[in-house]
DNA sequence: AAGTTTGTATTCAAATTTGAGTAGCTGTCA
DNA sequence: TGACAGCTACTCAAATTTGAATACAAACTT
């Protein structure tokens, strides 16, 4: 249902890493900024994938440490997962429309200050991310990966359009 | 961590209610489209916070449903974690970009297809919006509410103009 | 050379989330 | 009137996620 079982997969397609490896790997990747990518999930899915035989370990722990590889039918799941993962539109989890939703329930100046702050890191975020964008950083990510960040963006100036677009309106009291 | 503890405090902050009616009223604002609100959630969050003194039942079981209230405590946690939500910029979580992590791995044919599909999929999710938009709808949610499902569609439309604008560079094998 | 930080590699308990299942009640339609 | 659908209300096991802790090696500092 979630993401980790599809990236671990992924990543795990053409080279054998342990999880350490896998977790830098996505990172790399930006994947901390989508999906939940703590080591905790990555150790356990690898553990839980391999029980299932969609993994195997290529080369057991002895000091150094615990490698996994993909088996075949694991690159079979990994194409079902990713072919669902295309198909199927799966709701964006969101913790500020949460925060929006209770909107009522802050008094007008901290909301103010707060949309602010947000303002402000946002704008940062994507000052971070202009870089990745112009092609200035590869750090041997394939290059398809600049893709999303490109949507990472879009979603992060949707975000901020609405701030910008949300501050006149409380300050005029037509919010909320 | 996640909004679940906040969204039912802040459903509790001026009625009691039971489980089920926690999550109808979420579900009526919306928060299935981005948050975790499934039944299971619910309830666990209802006897976790009771456990810790955020919430308090009001009327036990007895053939009738368990409601609960909101306690001092309660109402202070909510104040916190509200701003904190306010605050704090957290990642959006999103499965479509373990997709596009992996779009090297699916045929032309496949990737053009799913992107068209998911094309007719948003816009029809965005039509959905607009009644409720346009102030058409007001199942008796508060009228700030409308602001989730504007930032919500932004985001989707942030969605939609990427697939469009990536759909023509596949065709012409810019990508991946 | 001892002490300190930084990086690698993993584990674990506790918290949360999922998904499916249960059971009672109400309306309705034949 | 009885059977079947749909709503209300909840439970539970299994899966996943979190956050912190551990251990050990390399690099750096004083």
């Amino acid at each position: 249902m979630s993401s980790t079982r599809l990236l671990i997969l992924g990543v795990l397609h053409d080279e054998t890493l342990n999880g350490y490896e896998i977790r830098r790997r996505l990172e790399l990747w930006g994947a901390d900024q989508w999906a939940n990518v703590a080591f905790g999930s990555i150790y356990h899915g690898l553990t839980k994938m391999s029980q299932e035989g969609l993994l195997e370990i290529v080369e057991k722990g002895r000091g150094g440490s615990t490698v996994y590889g993909i088996t075949d039918i694991g690159r079979q799941e990994f194409q079902r997962l990713l072919a669902e993962a295309w198909w199927r539109v799966k709701p964006v989890i969101d913790p500020f429309q949460a925060a929006l939703t209770f909107m009522n329930h802050m008094p007008k100046e901290q909301l103010l200050s707060a949309l602010g702050s947000r303002s402000a890191q946002l704008r940062s975020l994507l000052a971070m991310c202009e870089p990745a964008i112009e092609g200035k950083v590869q750090y041997g990510a394939p290059r398809h990966i600049t893709e999303c960040v490109r949507l990472n963006m879009a979603r992060t100036r949707a975000e901020l359009d609405w701030i910008e677009d949300a501050i006149p309106r409380i300050e005029k009291d037509e919010l909320p």
